[in-house]
DNA sequence: TTAAATAGTGTGTTCGAGCACATTTTTATT
DNA sequence: AATAAAAATGTGCTCGAACACACTATTTAA
């Protein structure tokens, strides 16, 4: 019943030589009508799937994929993907593919343009890239293009007919669960949306966030609460905060869009008499002391590994096991609080 | 650098044969001190990796795995262990290993008993139960020890020096997952725990989360709350509850412990008045329909799907690469709201 | 000293798909 | 009818690990 068949099996049934089934497998032309319809009717009668292993075997072809990240000695942010990378190199190293790691500097376009340069050196068979740079991602998607490299992205969502995936979250709807959250907490006040950033790099990030929290707070029409958009940049966080806070004291939450919570957590925690809501992004470690400190109270989990782990496994699975790449993957928004944190850091 | 080197290669630069490369890997004997020397001074400076396609290729013995589970036609629960188990079918089709699901009725002992007598008689490699049954599972556990047979748990957890793993949830920390949920919804009053159950199979599971759920309020020392326990079982689940709420009109919340919050939600969708805090168990389609209604406040995902995947995909590659089966698998307690719903749904 | 036993080593085959190439059969052309 | 051309079909090798088996060299027992 669940027998498995080879080329060998259908081609003694059919009464014909496995070159012969071969060729009407692959449709290589060279089969007499009659061999032909021979063959289909075994073909209908049996479910006949090639063995993925002897395919693979035979294939000495090596695939390159070359993953490009911000580089996380500057943004911890992309520390976990180095894990996911890892997991999938281990997965498909056997079947040979060759995976490399380029990291660029997330401040500088320059450099994300020339560690480009260097991938397309290297010819790989398809690239997965973290396009922070919205212009010049579709420059030199377009290069890729043209060299027929196989265009994945992830975390940030760029629309280019020439990327065939994306994994990621649906920003808005990340920030509409923040706000359900959020509205959970409080019955009533100022709430602050803060943006915070080494640079504004993730400007259309952040801002997707906001949207989808500002969303939820009109749609729900609760009128006691009222919001405010802070950004805040890195030398002068604490000062321009603290100010902020002396500003407005009936604040009672504070939605991060980004993963430094704990940066704002770390100068709550010198004010002994606030009590704030506090709502954030990603398992760093400083973000989750603090939530065990009981000075955040969610974080929104982006899983950067598996985002990563998909981008790359996908592109294997297309050149291995010829499977379609799913145009889009959208991660559940997983909701982390104290007790239930231990369960997804790795 | 990242070359893959083959057993011919290892034999070339040793100056021997691949049978006698092959003999040292495997620690077959009959090797000279001389050539054991060579060989192994080759093996330390390169990084050998038997290729698996190749070895699984030569490999034609079929691996057997039985699942043995509740019938999903009698309790729904069960249905996405399914999608779970077809999930490895696909997978390790082409390995050669043959997944078979089996099912029991889970108000019977003599069902769960009789289903693993016909799993015996297939002499799987490898087993994977839902230990509905403490008594009946350890008596069964031996039989297959003596036979040799992996065994594997899944979704309830039962302590026996003969099975191999365990994959679940910890169903305590998840009681204080919700516990945690609802003393953010509630501020005071009265808490009904309640468990529902067609039969009371799940007891030790349901405790558990009760457990849980009571040590979070006992660890907060929230005086405001008062907890209550209710157990309903089917033909008067309905008469029971309505009761229940007539004789505590302080109720403000209520958590309950197995997957048919549904139940109780359909009975206070008619009561327009009533506000009551719902946190239940389990994305099926009931519970998601009261939770767009906004009837159901949380649900905690026991990710079904997940957890038969994983208990079958452990062994799998426990028999085609020789990986270790990890001793106990704690899936993420995933936490549930109308937002973020739509993503955990498969 | 010779036969038998054992240690050590190498060769050859298998798994299934894929493809190059050899061989046979059919069709077209003069 | 003979020959060339084209079409159809079959054979055989490859990938890498695993292992059976054959073979040589050395040791042991009679």
């Amino acid at each position: 019943m669940d027998k498995k068949y080879t080329i060998k099996d259908i081609a003694k049934m059919a009464g014909v030589s496995k070159g012969t089934v071969d060729r009407v497998l692959h449709n290589r032309g060279k089969v007499s009508p009659a061999a032909l319809d021979k063959i289909n009717e075994v073909l209908n009668v049996i479910d006949y799937e090639p063995n993925l292993i002897a395919r693979n075997l035979k294939n000495t072809k090596i695939y390159r994929i070359c993953v490009l990240l911000p580089d996380p000695e500057i943004d911890s942010y992309w520390l976990p993907c180095i894990n996911g990378i890892q997991e999938a190199i281990t997965e498909f190293k056997a079947y040979g593919v060759v995976i490399e790691t380029h990291y660029f500097n997330p401040e500088s376009k320059k450099s994300f343009l020339s560690t480009n340069q260097t991938i397309i050196k290297q010819s790989p068979d398809a690239v997965l890239i973290a396009p922070l740079f919205h212009k010049e991602t579709l420059e030199i998607v377009k290069q890729y293009d043209e060299l027929e490299i196989i265009v994945n992205t992830f975390n940030n969502q760029i629309e280019s007919e020439s990327i065939k995936s994306f994994v990621g979250q649906d920003l808005y709807k990340s920030g509409r669960v923040a706000a359900s959250l959020m509205s959970l907490i409080l019955t009533e006040g100022q709430i602050a949306i803060i943006h915070i950033d080494e640079s504004l790099k993730n400007a259309v990030h952040m801002q997707e966030k906001e949207k989808g929290f500002r969303n939820y707070f009109d749609e729900k029409k609760i009128a006691d609460f009222s919001l405010t958009t802070l950004k805040l940049k890195h030398p002068n966080v604490e000062t321009k905060f603290s100010a902020f806070l002396e500003e407005n004291s009936n604040l009672k939450g504070i939605f991060i869009t980004t993963s430094k919570a704990y940066q704002i957590a770390a100068i709550l925690s010198s004010l002994k008499d606030k009590k704030i809501a506090l709502i954030g992004y990603d398992l760093v470690e400083k973000n989750v002391n603090f939530l065990n400190q009981g000075l955040v109270h969610f974080l929104i989990h982006q899983n950067q590994t598996r985002q990563a782990y998909l981008g790359v496994s996908t592109l294997a699975e297309h050149f291995l096991f010829r499977k379609d790449i799913p145009e889009t993957i959208l991660l559940p928004i997983d909701i982390i609080n104290v007790e239930n944190a231990s369960f997804y850091v790795s």
